[in-house]
DNA sequence: TTCGAAAAAATGTGATCACAATATGGACGA
DNA sequence: TCGTCCATATTGTGATCACATTTTTTCGAA
């Protein structure tokens, strides 16, 4: 049971802990479309109570990351044709206004600037990483660290808390994808873009890139069978 | 006692129908931003236990409706500047969107769009009402109801739980920028423009209304004093 | 072997209790 | 009159149980 909750995780609260925990799972895509959760399942695999679990499931559901379906029964957010249009529509409304966002919070200290470039730089490597070694989940994961770690510069919460609902309902569909196509296919990122252009506090420029990476990212999966999925 | 909940009420599973319930006070500024809510309060005012209570304020955590203080209290969720300039970015960045994908979605069917265009005019009506009567809750209810019919026409149910969000953060403060500057100073609302544009089938023109409605709403509390709120 | 009905297991939900932490109100002293 | 401290009430959280419903498995008949 590699999975139980230590009394040191961050937040004392033990439904926050299981929270967390799923939720990195889930974007990181640790789990299928559409696959079964329990409150009990959930509580025994983190060696919790049936109540954190509950509450941490209650939350899921509410950011759109798992569903219940018309006989309660509680499963992971399958993927549409439609709702992935819906979800491209938002996360390009979105998430590029975070970038840039992001990138004037950092240009007025040159500390700050340095560690989030540090901190950038280091994802997309290990994201590179993830690519060569065609490691779908380490893709998944690296990838929505890179993203967040942008958004997060921006200190803008609420929008960041919509922008987490997006990727936790579409995470599952993407770790799919990647280990369907590769992860070759999604080299060509405009993660090196972003970087510079926070460099030379370009946030025009990093905003361009952010919605080219999500467009071209997009752009990639659009062609997929929902069907078999 | 005149809110507890029956057992005839939509939806059987009881923590749901807490949630829809507090949902709607809160859109439509019943609660105060900062007020204190606690579990066992809320379930005897509902007339539950404490478990459905627990959960729907989960839920309403979980959609940033609700905030937790450090010391673990249940409180409205309070604005400031950033937060609803942030707010505001969002709004303007997707319920546009969610207008136009409704009048496409209705201008296919004769039927569907007059079905739309009678509620939408209702919801005006009211809130006309409201305006003249002064009343700042009606007008904050009809006002959400008036948008929401809007956008639910646009089936796109992703979208609309992230405004659903929003609205739900800022509800409470508006109902008290409302009540401060009166209902008149809002009378200027686009409402009777968008509904023209859909019967229209301009789903542009009507993009265009509900951007410089939610715009014009937003200067009119940008020069709101946040510190007595 | 296959299909369907019955038995068994699993599941979400609601209710209640215990506990530690926090907030509240009042008494007391300066 | 004002501040401090303490007793009391309130609160969120976790744990456990009961129950109705649903899912899964089992087993026997065709």
């Amino acid at each position: 049971m590699p999975n139980t909750i230590s009394p040191s995780s961050s937040g004392s609260v033990v439904h926050e802990q299981v929270f967390e925990r799923v939720r990195e799972a889930i974007i990181s895509g640790q789990f299928s479309p559409g696959s079964a959760i329990s409150v009990r399942k959930l509580a025994s695999e983190y060696g919790v109570s049936a109540m954190p679990a509950r509450e941490a499931i209650r939350r899921l559901v509410a950011m759109g990351a798992l569903e219940m379906t018309d006989t309660r029964r509680i499963t992971l957010a399958t993927m549409s044709q439609d709702k992935l249009a819906e979800i491209g529509i938002a996360r390009l409304a979105l998430e590029p206004v975070l970038a840039m966002k992001a990138s004037e919070k950092v240009s007025g200290s040159h500390r700050a600037k340095k560690r989030l470039i540090d901190l950038l730089t280091h994802c997309d490597n290990e994201l590179d990483v993830a690519i060569e070694s065609g490691d779908a989940t380490d893709y998944a994961r690296h990838n929505s660290e890179f993203h967040f770690a942008l958004y997060r510069a921006s200190e803008a919460n609420v929008m960041l808390s919509l922008v987490e609902s997006l990727w936790m309902q579409f995470g599952p569909f993407m770790r799919v994808v990647i280990g369907r196509k590769g992860t070759s296919w999604f080299k060509d990122d405009k993660h090196k873009a972003a970087i510079e252009a926070i460099r030379a506090d370009d946030s025009a420029l990093l905003r361009q890139a952010i919605y080219e990476d999500i467009s071209d990212g997009l752009k990639s999966i659009s062609e997929v069978d929902f069907s078999s999925i």
